[in-house]
DNA sequence: TAGATTGTTAATCGATTAACAATC
DNA sequence: TAGATTGTTAATCGATTAACAATC
């Protein structure tokens, strides 16, 4: 795969979503699709689609379309689905304990292979087969184990000091869950989540709608 | 205030990461600030800044730049977080008990009133004061109480059938953590999450990296 | 007053959409 | 072959950046 230009975030961002929906397709054991088709599933045009998968190549074939299974697979190894990514997950809190136990991970390839804590209560305690361990023991882990991406839960100010050791043991991406921007000077690649931005964006259309409604009132009583 | 022009996506959702800025500010005791100021913290241009804010109205002041305080609180308006958006959760798994426990939406004026599942193991456990309830009496809850946003952590197949219930006892917006694009006829807002889509962007990163670096000894060996 | 920085208009850039020749 | 649908180029649209007059 010969990636000529620097394809865009925007596209890229999509690309779980197509994914996501030739699964679907393919779980209704529908074999062959369309731009066109898809473009009315997703609420896009069928000119984008096009556009986006020639990012990365000539996947259809004209006056056929789509063959749905061999998309779904090409997208998947875009997305690096067949790197067996290997996953820890740091900080067994709520939201490290959910991430655990979100099958929708281990489906798409992504392996959990360990989960760190340094709560005694909680090390030793197994989810999905896997046993906390206490993240002092996280050095020697990660040197006899594959470890491609953590995932963050720990508290806001303990995420700097904890995602810079991760980086240090050559761990190649991090996904963190604090609501911050964190940044690192290491070779690491980096994806904040921000989960309130979402509800902030939620609210804020909630407040328009209310504006809008409310002025349409005035109006009304205007006339 | 009186929204001329629609904003465009784009701009509402850097507002959270602006109003998380300025949050930082606020606590750094930095009264003041500028477009230029800001642009470095946040690798944006001073350009944007100005573009964004001024799509809702002037906040800043010629030659001084922006009051911290002022421009925070004012985001606030914008986002609706002085309505007092009161929450509810439905599904008290682990994203649904991550979620109560997440200190942030209360920080930012998203009020938790109730938890709600169907599991009689969890039924009756409380959470941060909040009992969690029966799904049954969902109905009678919303009818005594102002519920404006359900979040749903219901599993995968649950999520319409339960988003459809919320949407009909006049919950006006819902925030969806199944991996589906949940939509419905009913004049409500749905935000979906989609966590592992970022995952999948990670992915996709790690992988388009791998691939250059590859690049790059193979050109070496040629020479 | 002089310096700084906004609000806003104009220029540029990039992303989306439309169109259509190629071809299965 | 005729119909369908791709891959790709060109046109349009919108978002970002630059520039600068207004003014604190």
């Amino acid at each position: 795969m010969d990636l000529k230009k620097k394809v865009s975030i925007a596209v890229v961002k999509r690309l779980p979503r197509y994914y996501r929906y030739l699964y679907d397709l393919l779980k209704m054991d529908i074999t062959r699709t369309s731009s066109k088709e898809l473009s009315v599933r997703m609420g896009i045009t069928a000119s984008q689609i096009r556009q986006d998968l020639n990012c990365f190549g000539g996947f259809g074939q004209q006056g056929y379309g789509y063959n749905v299974e061999f998309l779904y697979k090409e997208i998947g190894k875009i997305l690096g689905l067949n790197n067996n990514y290997q996953t820890i997950i740091i900080g067994a809190g709520n939201m490290g304990q959910a991430l655990s136990n979100y099958g929708n991970f281990e489906k798409r390839g992504y392996k959990l292979v360990g989960i760190f804590d340094v709560n005694p209560n909680v090390i030793g305690k197994k989810i999905r087969d896997i046993e906390i361990m206490h993240l002092d023991t996280l050095d020697e882990f990660v040197k006899s184990t594959k470890v491609d991406i953590a995932m963050l839960c720990v508290p806001h100010d303990q995420t700097p000091t904890v995602a810079d050791r991760a980086a240090r043991l050559g761990i190649k991406g991090l996904w963190n869950f604090s609501p911050m921007d964190l940044k690192l000077h290491h070779d690491v690649i980096i994806e904040n989540v921000h989960l309130s931005d979402g509800l902030m964006v939620l609210g804020y259309k909630l407040n328009e709608k209310m504006i809008k409604e409310s002025q349409k009132i005035e109006k009304k009583q205007k006339r």
